[in-house]
This record gives structure tokens, sequence and C-alpha cells, in this order.
RNA sequence: GCCGUCUUAGCUCAGUGGUAGAGCACUCGCUUCACACGCGAUAGGUCACAAGUUCAAAUCUUGUAGACGGCACCA
């Protein structure tokens, strides 16, 4: 079989995702051992109106090799898939397609058949992300597919509901709370986000004290919110206003009369010292509100404008207009005193950037107290969640978890999950699971139903548990007492708050357990210039442009080695790396196909005890011999190398550093294999023997394994045409399913079969061919020039260079090899020393003696700056008696080492002359 | 204001109490029969700065400077 001679990614992306998806190899079901573990991932539900962005791809990738990696282990295995509504992106996408369509408000069509439109919009577009999920490879079971809105999970929401208020821990109430006039909204704290203005005013206002010339200068950024003021309080202890405490402000504008009062809040030093009290519009002076008895004068519409508590003439104006009004008019009055440039940061709405109106307004929140207190306890009694990495993210969820205030969960939206609250004609509410409940409740009051819907992350707070099942009337399922708490959760920064501390606290609550029990926070992919994707910046990557570019399995396996907790810059380069690292893999499987008549994939020819390779999940016996069954070194060396990766590949994927297992693989294909063990096999095979070809298949195919979880793709296009791998290599829990790579087992590695003794010979072998290669490549010998090499070695040595002979000629391109105790080095030879060797190449007529000296020098120069610095550390008398033992012998040995090279090239030096 | 992170080769980044690593770029040389998305060989760093702990610090502690993140406040 003869492959293309480069790696087409798109050929190898079409099929072989659908024969996956619809074998079932996804699902749990797949696996038929009724001892295997359950491993669970439930995905952090994009929101159905968006499309894949670099964070998805980023925490996919990592989602996906941890469920392949277990897989391939045996686990059961479920990655759950899902979306959720995604309230106000909705709620906005269906608003502005029906102005553009039909010119119409959401009022003119009604609450029903808006949402029938939303269903529609969901239907049609709601399912981009879902399709982009399968471009990625992601191995989830979409046979559990769930949606926030989705029947079960309504149910869930309604009765998570009903409890929270039956038991104290919801309540509606009139508070300071953050409208976005724009979405037309209530918003929790936490989706309000800081901007700066540079360009902000300060208003000084003069307010005239009643029976008195006197007036008194506050200052503001709001100038329309005076019309609300009910107070002006100055601090108890600030001389300046003393005499003026008790008295009365005539607020100008208005025909009211309003307190002087002293209160502690106020920062004596700040500003003019006095502060105008609007109880309506601020959340502060809405507490000093409380504490004075302070009448609460809403002034403000809910879509920004003045309403008519402002006065006729503010009456329905946008709140900026009126801003300028009340100072233009305080102008005329004599009362403007001045106004000052000032910096300031404003709220703003997190999604459309429309400044945040504080504002008093009657909303549902869950007390937060007790809440808070179920996740505060699982961190400190059980840990929970684990956080990778740990530093600094569990000290960050733990002070936001003790300061946290209530949570503001009804939103002013149609689309979403209406809160199962009705009120009589009385305002009485009646919270139950159904209308019916309700109407039982109320004793036959005609009621109405709550217009608001709950805060789309209340639903997705119970999406751990949810989404197995539970929905408050069922409460026990399979797959909650299979998969709950989840194994791990994925996700990013920006949504610990809002979804992982509310998914552990819910979670909790409900079904007495954990989440889940790791959390691994992603850094964040910044673009090209180092700051965060964002479309305003223009500096955005599309994963789907990679994919095109260069693949999904590089753009993957990239992302997994940028995957170490920290923000990463995005890097072209750096896909393109593993683009040529995919055709790295396709070149070397070729070259193993070119020749592989006749042969097929055999564990036994790598190893006599060779079960692990095939994963029996079988402890391996102490026994057995772990020898490969051949006695050349470079098979030695590759079995060795092959199963210290699958080791530390293994290490590094259980503490989640997926960089290192990345490298780890990169460095073992690369280097080991293809760099090394291919060129040193390479005669054996291309002679034909089939032992030799067996050997590199089978050692390909296992290492194919290893990289499947990264390149899912790329692996089983190449494992499918290797001859010999079947369904028979599948780990014993998928037996009978048709042949995947996806089913076979990932290689766990076997202590065993570490050959240290193996692997130091050949770093012997490649020191040498190493050397001679530089004096090959420093002597500008042309590659058609054969050299002789002389050496001078041990009895060790002596037989490791022997016995590898034929590769050192072939590696080195020598002519010949002659190796001996000593040697007189030959006239005119470049020469060179290793650890175990000296080498000595005969170079009449080809050397530049300049160079070689040169050459030498430097090698000089070098080993003996590093002689004189561990002579240092060895004549200090403090360290021979501190340090230990083993390390000051590893020095000396070192030393010796070092002198006796540095003497050998002194004299060649000299002979030199 | 509080909490925290980062500063390592030209670039993007790993790493770690005991001789500084990778990829890319650079230099030199290769149409070597898997791969030029390649092969071979070099070069390149007082690990931000200062002090301390230690036999030993790029790694631990403290401070300084710069970059950044979260939270709170902002009349």
């Amino acid at each position: 079989m003869e492959l293309d001679k480069a790696y087409d990614p798109k050929s190898a992306e079409e099929h072989h995702y659908k024969r996956w998806e619809e074998s079932g190899f996804f699902a749990p079901e797949i696996n038929t051992d009724p001892e295997a573990k359950p491993y669970s991932i439930v995905i952090p539900p994009p929101n159905v109106t968006g499309s894949l962005h670099m964070g998805h791809a980023l925490q996919h990738t990592i989602m996906d090799s941890l469920i392949r990696w277990k897989r391939m282990l045996g686990y059961r295995t479920l990655w759950l898939p899902g979306t959720d509504h995604a309230g106000i992106s909705v709620q906005r996408k269906v608003v502005e397609q029906l102005k553009k369509d039909e010119h119409k408000k959401p009022t003119d069509i009604g609450r029903e058949e808006f949402i029938k439109r939303a269903w529609a919009w969901k239907e049609q577009y709601g399912n981009t992300i879902t399709e982009q999920m399968r471009r990625e490879g992601a191995s989830v079971d979409w046979s559990r597919h769930r949606f926030t809105m989705d029947e079960s999970l309504s149910l869930a929401v309604r009765n998570v509901f009903c409890t929270l208020y039956d038991e104290g821990w919801i309540y509606r109430g009139l508070r300071i709370v953050n409208w976005c006039p724009k979405d037309r909204t209530v918003l929790s704290d936490l989706e309000v986000k800081e901007e700066t203005k540079k360009d902000g005013k300060l208003t000084y206002l003069k307010y005239p004290v009643k029976d008195s010339d006197q007036t008194i200068t506050v200052a503001t950024t709001r100038p329309e919110t005076m019309l609300g003021d009910t107070a002006v309080a100055v601090n108890g202890g600030d001389k300046r206003y003393k005499d003026l405490v008790g008295k009365t402000i005539l607020l100008p504008l208005t025909n009211r009369e309003i307190p002087i009062i002293a209160d502690e809040y106020v920062d004596a030093e700040f500003g003019t010292g006095a502060v105008k009290i609007t109880p309506a519009h601020d959340p502060n002076d809405y507490l000093v509100g409380e504490r004075h008895g302070l009448e609460q004068l809403l002034v403000m519409n809910l879509d920004g404008t003045m309403n008519e508590a402002a006065g006729v003439e503010f009456d329905g104006m946008d709140r900026f207009a009126a801003r300028e009004k009340v100072v233009a008019m305080f102008d005329e009055l004599g009362l403007l005193e001045k106004v000052d440039d000032y910096e300031i940061t404003l709220p703003v709405c997190e999604r459309c950037k429309t400044v945040v109106e504080p504002i008093l307004s009657e909303q549902w929140f869950v007390k937060m107290d007790e809440m808070r207190d179920l996740a505060l306890d699982l961190m400190r009694h059980e840990g929970s969640p684990h956080f990778s990495p740990r530093v600094p993210h569990e000290k960050v969820y733990t002070n936001w978890l003790e300061n946290l205030k209530d949570w503001t969960i009804s939103r002013q939206l149609w689309w979403g999950h209406q809160i199962p609250a009705w009120y009589d004609a009385d305002g009485n509410v009646f919270v139950a699971r159904t209308e019916e409940e309700a109407n039982e409740k109320a004793g036959g009051r005609d009621l109405t139903q709550d217009n608001d819907v709950l805060d789309t992350w209340f639903s997705s707070g119970l999406w751990a548990f949810s989404t197995f099942g539970w929905n408050g009337d069922v409460s026990e399922t399979d797959d909650l007492n299979s998969f709950l708490p989840t194994d791990v959760l994925v996700t990013g920064r920006d949504i610990m708050f809002l979804w992982v501390s509310r998914m552990m606290m819910l979670t909790k609550k409900f079904v007495d357990k954990t989440a889940f029990n790791d959390c691994v926070i992603t850094g964040t992919v910044l673009g090209k210039d180092g700051k965060p994707m964002s479309k305003s910046r223009n500096n955005g990557v599309d994963p789907i442009e990679m994919f095109d570019k260069f693949g999904v399995d590089a753009t993957r396996i990239y992302l997994a080695s940028i995957a170490t907790g920290a923000d990463i810059r995005w890097n072209d380069v750096g896909v393109e790396t593993y683009r040529n690292f995919a055709n790295k893999i396709w070149n070397a499987t070729r070259f193993c196909l070119m020749n592989a008549e006749g042969a097929a994939v055999d564990h036994a020819s790598l190893m006599n005890s060779g079960q692990w390779a095939v994963g029996s999940g079988q402890e391996e016996s102490l026994t057995t011999d772990h020898r490969p069954p051949t006695t050349a070194l470079a098979d030695r060396w590759i079995v060795s190398r092959l199963n210290r990766t699958a080791l530390d590949v293994n290490a590094a994927l259980n503490k989640y550093e997926f960089h290192s297992a990345v490298s780890l693989l990169y460095h073992f294909f690369w280097d080991d294999f293809c760099d090394w063990y291919i060129e040193l096999v390479k005669d054996e095979i291309t002679a034909g023997g089939p032992e030799a070809t067996t050997r590199i298949i089978t050692i390909m195919e296992i290492a194919l394994r290893m990289l499947h979880p990264f390149m899912p793709y790329l692996t089983e296009e190449l494992w499918q045409k290797l001859p010999g791998t079947s369904n028979a290599l599948h780990h014993a829990a998928y037996a009978g399913a048709d042949a995947t790579i996806m089913l076979a087992s990932f290689p766990p590695g076997d202590k065993l079969s570490v050959d240290e003794g193996a692997e130091e010979e050949m770093k012997d072998v490649i020191d040498l061919i190493t050397k001679i290669r530089n004096i090959r490549a420093e002597m500008n010998i042309k590659s058609s020039d054969k050299i002789i090499v002389h050496v001078a070695t041990g009895t060790s040595g002596y037989n490791i260079f022997n016995n590898n002979k034929p590769q050192i000629l072939k590696l080195a391109r020598a002519h010949d090899l002659i190796i001996g105790n000593q040697f007189t080095v030959p006239k005119a030879s470049a020469t060179a020393v290793t650890s175990n060797a000296k080498i000595a190449i005969p170079l009449e007529g080809l050397i530049d003696f300049d160079v070689e000296r040169t050459r030498l020098a430097n090698q000089i120069a070098k080993l003996t700056e590093e002689k004189t610095r561990l002579d240092g550390q060895l004549s200090n008398a403090n360290f021979v008696d501190r340090a230990p033992a083993e390390k000051v012998t590893e020095l000396r040995d070192r030393s010796t080492e070092l002198e006796s090279q540095i003497t050998t090239l002194n004299n060649n030096l000299e002979s030199l002359n």
C-alpha cells in the first residue's frame, strides 16, 4: 500500500466522525464491562446563539482528550453535550428579526407568539455550535444532548424554585438592582462590567438652604438623579456643616423640601463633604435612606427615560437629555457652581455595553448566606472542587464566596423559564409548580402569573444533575447514580462565579453531592497582540478557519500544547508546527507501509510479555520477561522509550498537564522514533526482513494509540491502514465493537520495560554519531565523501560500537570504523571526544587546520569552563560537607571525565602544530 | 483599596533548590531511495532588578520596577 506523499486532513476528517457517531462509539453503552468504572464530564453548555470560538476549541480539546484517553483505558465514559437557552441573547435576536422582517415590537404579537418565534429561531440557528463540535471531533454522546429548556430540565427549574422559596432561600423584594435600559431587564452583579470613561463630568450643584442665604454644594456624576433626591447628607463630625444638620433644603426644579441629615457614610474629606441622597437610584443612598427613613422617590422609567415624578418638564425625556437639561436649568438659576472633567468608571451591561442604571425595583432574589456555605463547606471539608491549576483559582473562588451578595434571578424577558409565582388581585403571591397547584393554594381566586423569567444561569446551575434526569419529580436515575459527581469540569475563568460556584451550591443542595471532583480552569486564548480576542479589536482567530488551513488535529494538539492554565497568545506558527508533526507521522507510517508486505502488527514481536501494549488492564507479572525478543540495541532502546513515554504521558494527563503530555509525544515520535529508530533500522527494513517490519509497524501502532486522544482523525486514518489492526486490539470492555482506534487500549506503559542500560548505550551511540557528523559539517566534507573513523574506547564501549557498527557507519556516512582500546591520532586528523570515546578522522587533503584548531579550542574552552565551575564547588568545604554525598560524587566523576576529555583535546590540538 | 498572577534565547512559551529547554526565526551544509510540512550541524540567555535564607537560588522569602487579572469603591 502506498500513501500520498503528504497528509491531507480533509479526507480523513470527512468520513471517520460519521462512522464513530453512527456506530455508537461515543455512548457509554458501548462499554460492556459490568465492572467498568464510570468517567463523566458535562460540557459547559454553549449559548444557542453562539458559534465556536477559540476558547471553546481549547476547552473541547481538553475534554475530548480526557474522554478519549479514559475511554481507551476502559472506563465507561460519558461526555454530555448541550446548550443553554441564553435568555437575553435569544430575546434580542428575535426582537431584531421581528423589527426587521415585520416592523413589529414584541408587544404587537404577544408573549405566546413571541415564544413560538423564539423556538423557531432556536430550531433554525441554534445548532451552529453542535455542528461545529462534530467537525472538532468531539466524542460527545449526542443521544444525551440536553437543552436548558427541555421539558425535564424546565421541570427541574420549577421544582428547585419552589423548594428554595418554601425554605426561605428565595424571596421577592424591593432593592436597588442593575437595570439595562436597552435590554430592558435587570441584571445580576456578575453581568455588569466596569468601563472607564475619561470624558466624564463631575457637576457641582448648589442647593439653597431654607430660611437662609446659604447654599450647600453637592457633586454628582448623574445630575438628573437630583430630581429624585430626598435628602442631603453630611458627616456628623464635619464642623463646616454642623449647624446645617436638621435644617432643610428647597430642592431646585422641584417643589420639594428635603432634610439635611448626618450619616457616617459621608466622607468629609471627599468632594464638598455633602452628598445628595437619591435612595431609589443609588445603592449607597438606598442604605442611607433606610437608616433615616427617607422617601424612595423613583424618577425614572425602566427604559431609561424620566417619569412623571421627575416633573412635567422631564416626563418621558431620555436620561442623558434630562442630565443636560438639569445642568442648564441650574446654570440659569445661578445654582451651578462648576462642572469638572472627571474620569469615571461606569457600570455597563456586559452584553450590550449600555450604561447600567441602578434603580429601585421589586425582583426575585436567592439568599446567599446558607447557599454560600454549601460551597464553602465542600471546599473546606472535602477540598472540592480540586482546581487545576490550584493556585490561584482556589483562593479567588473562596474569597468570592465569602463576600457574596444575594443573587437577582428575575429577568424582564419572555424567553426563558417563567417564574412559577402567581398573584391575586391584592398582590398576594402563590409560588407553585403548576398553575393548578397555585389555584389550589389561592382557593379559587383569580391569579396572574409573574411576567418575568429566571436568569439563564439559574437553570445552568442545575446542569450537573438536571442533565442526568433529575427534575424534582424524578430524583433518581441510572445516569445520576453512575455519573454524578462528574469527574472534571473544564471551563474558563470568566464563568467561575456565574456558573461553577452556583452549580456546586445547587448540586449540593438538591442531590447532596459535589457536582464535580476536579475543575480545570483554562487560560484565555489571546489574540496575536496579546489582548483578549474581541470583535472590536478585530484580533479574533476563527477555529474553523484554522481547521481548514492546518487541519483539525493540528489545531487540537496545538491547543493542548499550550494548555498550561496560563493565558496564551494565539500563534499560527505554533499550529503550523503541529501540521508539520501530523505530516511527519503520516510519512513515517507511509515508510512503514511501503515495506510492510506480508507483515502485520504483532505485539509479541516487541515484548515477550507484550500484553501491556494491548492493555489487558491486568497488572504485569514480575516474573514475566520484559525484554524484547531481539537483542538489537535499537529495538531494546525504542521499546524502553515507548514505555517510558507511555508512563509519563499517563502521569501528565492524570495531573492535567496537557502541554507536557503533548511535548512527550512530540519528542518521542519525532526525535526517538523518526530521527533515530527509523534511521537505525532502515537498512534492515528495506532489505525486506519481515521481523524488522513487524516490529516497526507494531511500535507505530502503539504510538498512534498514544496520540489518538489529541489527534483523533489522523490516528484513526493511519491505524486503519496498518496491517493487523482489528477489533482484537480493543480494550476488553469493547469486545465485539467494530474496529477503531478509539476503542483500542491506551498504552499504560510498563515500568519493568524501561531499560536504563539500553538508553545509556544508545546515548553513547548517538553521541558518537553526532560528534562524527559535527566534524563532517565543520570540515565541509561532502556527503559523498566517505570517511574512516578511528575510535578508542573501553571494553563496554567496544562492544556497543562494534555491535552497532553498520548503523554507525550508515548514519555517520563513514566508510569504516576502526575501534580499539587506544590509538595514535593519524596525521591530519580531525578529532573529538565523547564521554567514553576518543574519535579521530584522518582527513588528508580535506582538513583545514585553522578550522580544526578553532573547533578544538572552542571545545576545550567550553569543557574547561564547566570544569572550573565544578572544581570551584568541589573545593568548597561547606559543599562537600553538607551536600548529599551522591551529589558530591556526581560532580567529582564529571570533573574527572572533563579532565580526561580536556587532556585528550589538548593533545590533539598540539599534535596539529 | 483588597486579593492574585506574570516578567526565562530575536519571537511565542515550557521548566525547576544542584551543569538553562522547545517550537519558530537566524547561520552553515544537504535533490541521503518516508517526509523540503524535510535531513544534518551550529549559534543564541548574568532566567526584570535588589536584598535575604541555603553548601547551592532562575527556582524559596521580602522589597522595587513594569505588565496584567479578579473583587470592592468611586458624591
